[in-house]
DNA sequence: TGACGATCTTAACTTGGGTTAAGAATATAG
DNA sequence: CTATATTCTTAACCCAAGTTAAGATCGTCA
């Protein structure tokens, strides 16, 4: 299979999207690859491209002003899409980095042309919903895991939930991600060897 | 002003929604009054109605199994909408209870008739997405308040963000809200009568 | 006004994560 | 296969929030 082909597959089965009317994206898909701890998009940079990811894994990171250290906000992986939402659907400057952990490849297309599309096409709008839908799922996720979930339980359910990330991952990132610091996490992994 | 009056320009504030656009919804929208405590949609419930809040006040929150306590995750006030969103856009069963704390006007509209208005009207669409954007947009915030603040920040975004809130909810739906129990709140408050 | 219920604060103790720094284990490259 | 860097764990101490229960304050209504 050609990597569009992969991606007709990846936006049918996600969105609906059918031949016709991915071949209306086609001329927009740019391949880029990434090499480990380049920036896919950058704070304070607009970001103006929704990619989606044949291969690699991607982190979403804040820097705190104060401790002036990493927090992982998202994790993306293989065949998901990639984007700082909230900047690419305002075009305002994002707060945070997104970078490569691993060598990657990614289809993108351009903000102009997502939205030429939506004007084009009722399949082209479904997906734009969507993605939006997606958007707000992961962080509401995001939001319920911290409001209602211990350190512990958060770190059991991301090996339930995410073996991929868990595996690929070193655990200071997945620390971070779970908002805690690297000893707290190895604490809780000596507590959970007896159980 | 009449009560449709009032939401006509709020809506048209928001997305834009013309005098003509607005006139299609017109007989959709249905009022109801909600007393202290009644719930606007409970656990398990499917959510069809998006509202209006004319006044009043509502929180949303979700029942811990295993603390069995209740944790505030939104509150919503006057000229916001009120939705468990998630539920709504989905039609599946929502996790939490969303319940007036107020006398509380409401106007709303079935997602059926939403729909409708959706294939309408261009105008009606771009209030869809609106209000996908803000769901993200309030589940990001809240996310983002968990994962880089700390409790003490937080009680002091809440009460320079939304003085509303903070000045007509009982302080220990506040310490739910900000993820702590009654009497660190009133630590909190202690510590900072010095500052 | 006085009494009751609701709300808020305080105290004493426990618990778990933060911090720092050292050392162990694991990868990677030469 | 060793040297080196990276990653992970551990230890010791600190501090903030959790927990529970008691008491203070505030509101409301008879």
């Amino acid at each position: 299979m050609t990597e569009t082909q992969i991606l007709n597959y990846a936006l049918n089965q996600f969105a609906g999207i059918d031949a016709q009317a991915f071949d209306l994206s086609l001329p927009y898909w740019e391949k880029k690859t990434y090499g480990k701890g380049q920036f896919y998009n950058e704070y304070k940079n607009v970001c103006k491209y929704l990619g989606f990811i044949l291969d690699g894994v991607f982190r979403t990171y804040y820097i705190d002003d104060e401790s002036a250290d990493e927090k992982n906000v998202f994790f993306f992986s293989k065949n998901q899409v990639v984007v700082a939402y909230k900047s690419f659907v305002t075009q305002t400057p994002c707060s945070y980095y997104t970078e490569s952990m691993t060598e990657s490849t990614v289809l993108y297309i351009h903000v102009n042309h997502l939205n030429e599309l939506y004007a084009k096409s009722h399949h082209w709008e479904r997906f734009g919903r969507l993605v939006a839908e997606t958007a707000f799922n992961l962080a509401m996720n995001r939001a319920e895991e911290f409001m209602f979930r211990t350190p512990e339980q958060r770190y059991l359910e991301l090996i339930r939930n995410h073996p991929d990330i868990f595996n690929n991952v070193p655990l200071y990132h997945i620390a971070s991600y779970l908002g805690i610091q690297a000893p707290s996490l190895s604490r809780i992994r000596k507590r959970m060897v007896g159980k």
